[in-house]
DNA sequence: TAAAAATACTCCATAGGTATTTTAT
DNA sequence: ATAAAATACCTATGGAGTATTTTTA
């Protein structure tokens, strides 16, 4: 069987016309070049060259079998550039898979930072929906999700939890006598609730956290986004469920107001789900990396 | 700088999606794959598979690379198989310059022992005087000529003489009695000449003849082919110069008669010749051989 | 527990290298 | 006289191979 380097030192031969300048081109010494295209001509059975004192020509063979050599190092040279710019982040495409809050409350910043680092990577975000954005993970059609609690997972998914972040409940002017004293939630049912709409996990949470508490889960509004629940809050259309830090700057311009309970509400998790079956490429395992550290 | 031959291994390692199965194609052993293919990832800085128990998937970056390789290991069994079938005569076009007089006595019935033993190599035959066939060689038309002496050659042309062989003048009936008895060829200026036309190395050759003889040199008929002098030679028109070889079937019919001479004509040659500076294919070299080989 | 890859280790073929000779212009 | 290839010879890397351990479905 032919060692298939003696093909990348012929393309350099049969191109330079020369053992020596070969031999140069490959940091390499003119006897080795010698012995090497000797092997290569005695195991095709096939003369390749004429030798002379001015170098060499090549036979009828040596130009057919550069024909194909020369082909054949186009190919390995261009695989080469492809996977240098892939390791060094020059191009790529990554699909991730994110819920609203993931992608609000840490995602964006992360990305930020990636893309000034490696501006010339594509980023599609796709899904708004944890439940939805693990079902394209499972679907292969993103490469990694990054969702909010709570979800459930197959045993080939893997998961790494990035944050916490917390949730008040907040009210519009209307309401900001609920915000005198601590409040029980059992207390407030008689208060129009606005909640994200069913099939979410915020859906799920909170659906699950009243009734472990014994008080019926009967929002009176169901909005599509987070995002709708702030200015229906605001024209007092009722009270919701709100990540803290996003509530923070209409709450210091006045604009709601944060109902203090006497009992916390769950804890929340953003977490990053990958699928254990499917190989990462290099872009994918950078910027899963980064997501990741730090956290 | 990579091994190609890691590529080689690369490429049935993905073909097979196993180290294990991989060494066993390539009559090697899994521990060598792998330290191969670890060596490729390092030196690509690049993770190409992920490894299992079950053997290896590739990654994004693996895939990739496969691509290329693929079209790169084709392109070298293409070229491996070419050149096998040359070597072993299974194809090939051979162009031959032959004067006629070669081709006539010597070259036929090579060529057709050859044929018998190469049925697939194609033969080409061109160019029908000796000075024609030499320009047709120096200008790279044709691999190599068999001619007849006397021709001129440039330095960079070899010759190798492969027989000599014999004309004798011959005449038809009308001239009989001049076989009565040895002739002188002064004695023969009244009687017809007939020869090949001027540009022939055999014209040439009996021009000198006949003036280092003292003898003018005036032929009545010039024509194209020695094949033409025969008929003309039958009918009376002349005497002319032939093949002995060529003209004992004739003189044993009864149709010419030979004149034999005092003083012997000049003995003729003919040579294969090739070209330095040009390298011979493998089915060039085997003819060449073939034809010179017992002479 | 079984099948595949990883690891550890030995051995030696051959690639890498230097110096010199040969060859052909 | 020169420039390139061939030859001779030395060194040491890394490929070939065997035995064993680790991993995970």
């Amino acid at each position: 069987m032919i060692t298939y380097d003696y093909y990348r030192i012929f393309y350099f031969v049969a191109k330079y016309k020369s053992f020596t300048k070969a031999a140069d081109i490959l940091h390499n010494n003119q006897p080795n070049i010698t012995r090497c295209m000797n092997n290569l001509e005695q195991e095709l059975e096939c003369t390749l060259f004429l030798r002379s004192n001015r170098g060499i020509v090549l036979t009828p063979e040596g130009e057919k079998l550069y024909k194909h050599v020369a082909i054949a190092y186009k190919q390995l040279s261009l695989a080469e550039e492809e996977l240098r710019q892939d390791r060094t982040l020059e191009n790529g495409i990554i699909t991730i898979g994110a819920s609203e809050n993931a992608l609000r409350l840490l995602l964006l910043s992360k990305l930020e930072f990636f893309r000034k680092e490696y501006p010339n990577v594509r980023i599609r975000i796709l899904n708004y929906s944890s439940p939805d954005a693990i079902r394209s993970l499972e679907a292969n059609l993103i490469d990694f999700a990054v969702v909010t609690t709570p979800f459930k997972l197959k045993k080939t998914m893997n998961q790494f939890s990035l944050t916490t972040y917390e949730e008040i409940l907040i009210c519009g002017p209307k309401y900001k006598y609920l915000t005198a004293h601590k409040q029980y939630l059992k207390d407030l049912t008689e208060i129009p609730l606005i909640t994200l709409s069913e099939g979410t996990g915020t859906h799920k949470l909170y659906n699950k956290y009243y009734i472990s508490n014994n008080i019926p889960f009967n929002p009176d509004m169901e909005v599509a986004t987070t995002d709708q629940i702030l200015p229906m809050v605001i024209h007092n259309l009722g009270i919701g469920f709100y990540p803290k830090e996003l509530a923070e700057e209409v709450i210091a311009a006045g604009k709601v107001f944060p109902i203090e309970l006497e009992k916390p509400l769950p804890e929340r998790e953003i977490c990053l789900v990958t699928n254990k079956n499917i190989a990462m490429s290099t872009s994918v395992r950078k910027i899963t990396d980064f997501i990741c550290e730090n956290m």
